[in-house]
Parts: C-alpha cells; sequence; structure tokens
DNA sequence: TGAAACCCGAGTAGAAAAGTAGGGATTAAT
DNA sequence: ATTAATCCCTACTTTTCTACTCGGGTTTCA
C-alpha cells in the first residue's frame, strides 16, 4: 500500500515548480538537482504530466517547464492520479474500468475498497499546490530547497 | 498503491471465518477452496494471522482455524496492518518507526502522507468482520460462497 | 553554429510479490 | 498402534514491477 517514488517525485517536483512560480519557466536540470532527483527519471515523470495537462514546456536553450494552471487550481490528487492512474486500493474499482469479479454483485469486500478509494481522493483533491507553497512559506524565508522525503 | 494480495486474501479468508463462525472451526483446505486460493500460499497468510492473535488453529485431524475473538471485535484495519504492515502511503509516515528524512521539519509534502494514512486507517477500522457478515447475509441466503474479488 | 535545453523509445538491474516444494509435528478416528 | 488429516515451518522459484540508465533526436537562444 506505498506510493511509488513516481508519485512522490512528482509532488515535489510540482511543488518546486509552484515556489518559483514568480520566475517564467524552469529547468528540469534544477529541479533534479534540488530534489535530488535522477535528471532522466524526472524528465519521464515530468513528460507524464505534461501529457497530462497540468505543465508547460519550453523548448530549446533557456527552456523549461512551467505549471500549466495557477498553482491554487492544481490538486495532489490531480497530480498523484496523473503518476500512479488511479489510487484505487484494488483494481475492482478503478474509477475508468472496473476489474469485473466473475461475481461482482457477490464481492462484499469491495464496499470497503469503495470507501478507501474515496477517502484518499477526498483528501488528495482537497489539498493544492498553493496550500503546499503556504505551508512551505511558512517554514522558510526564502532559504531554498529543503522539502526532501 | 494497490494493496497486495495478502491483504485481499486475508480479508476475504478471515470473511469466511466469521460467516462460518458458528462451526466449531474450519479447515484451510476448504478456505483456500472456496476463496480460490493456494493452499499453500494462504497457509502463510494465516500463519501470519495467528501470530497477530488473530485466529486460532486447532491441530491434528479434525483441525482447523477459528476467529481468537468475535467478529464484532475484529476490525478490517486490523487485518490489513497484520498482513501489510502499516497503511502509510510512504514510509516518513509510520506509526511505528518513521524514516526520518534528513531535515524532517522541513518536509511540506509529508502533511499530505499523513492525512491519506489516517484517513485510510480511519476507514478500515471503522469496518468490522461482522459488518461484512451483515452485508453478506443481506445478499445470500446461506447459498455457499460468492464473494471473490 | 553550438550549446542548452526538451523529447523519445528501449533496455536493465534489483527488489518485491506471489506462489511452490517438501518435509515435520500433532491429533482424531479406526 | 496406525493411518490419515491437519496444522507448522523453512527455503526456493518464478513473475512482475520499480526505478532507474542509455543513447540518441529535436528545438531554440545567443
Amino acid at each position: 500500500m506505498k506510493l511509488s517514488t513516481k508519485g512522490r517525485y512528482g509532488v515535489r517536483a510540482m511543488l518546486d515548480l509552484a515556489i518559483n512560480a514568480s520566475e517564467n519557466h524552469i529547468s528540469l536540470k534544477s529541479i533534479a538537482e534540488n530534489q535530488k532527483i535522477s535528471e532522466h527519471y524526472l524528465e519521464q515523470l515530468i513528460a507524464t504530466l505534461r501529457k497530462a495537462g497540468l505543465v508547460k514546456s519550453i523548448r530549446g536553450a533557456q527552456g523549461g517547464y512551467t505549471l500549466a494552471y495557477p498553482s491554487s487550481q492544481i490538486t495532489v490528487g490531480a497530480v498523484l492520479r496523473a503518476l500512479e492512474g488511479s489510487l484505487a486500493p484494488v483494481d475492482c474499482v478503478l474509477e475508468d474500468e472496473p476489474y469485473e469479479c466473475d461475481i461482482s454483485t457477490c464481492c462484499v469486500t469491495k464496499k470497503i475498497w469503495e470507501r478507501v478509494r474515496d477517502s484518499i481522493n477526498e483528501v488528495v483533491d482537497s489539498i493544492t499546490l498553493q496550500d503546499l507553497v503556504d505551508d512551505y512559506r511558512k517554514i522558510h524565508s526564502n532559504d531554498g530547497y529543503m522539502f526532501y522525503i
């Protein structure tokens, strides 16, 4: 029941972008350095986020990435689902294409997993990147990047 | 962010025991057959549940397993945590021995994972095996074992 | 033109999940 | 007492997935 590095790294990368949203765009390299994440690996994660429409890229020299929307409009849930897929704890309660049990109506335990899925989504959808930025600014006064996992 | 088969099989096995709690004890073999789970694999899961004090075993011929407590006193959460360990989505918010980040006070994202962890625990701790038995009886009228995942 | 960036697909080592194998210990029934 | 059913235990294997790495290609600014 663990989140993979995709989700964790992704949220941190997006938070990095949100914190530095004042600058026009940020290079992959600098995010990777700040967050101590393999550059090439992060590239793949950001590519996923771009395809999901959560970040925009600027190509060429001096290029980089920016958030596609204001940080107050991007939830942690959207980031996680883009990278991890559905947050359903078992495949029979996937939101889009639930895996059909042989005898789905008989599946008593399904109710448990639906409730777990919904409660996870509720939490992560209630937190925006801006909330994280606010928390971050409360702790730091522009003293660099210090939010590791 | 998926539950492993340990957790899913474990809950189903415990539900099987709860449904048949009227009989004194049930053999591993019959649970495995009912639930369509490899007998040898289920044996390992039940061993874990026994060591966690959730089921009792009777050895020898005609032996088997029973719940260690009334089904109304065993939560899904207890079963899941016995088999899966902490339901924390990342190691830095494990209840018992949280993985210490280098700079833990600075970890803004930690708050997210704490809230996710707590909400998962809240859901699974609010559901007892008896709740599942009640659901099961609502759907079936003693027509066998039909709750697959 | 060249360097700094983003873009893309394939491959890979290690870890974890899921299950197998094989035997030992206990006990009810005969 | 013997047998068969059952639980108990350790180790091994197979499959899948994670978390990368590799090696390029393309775009754009200076």
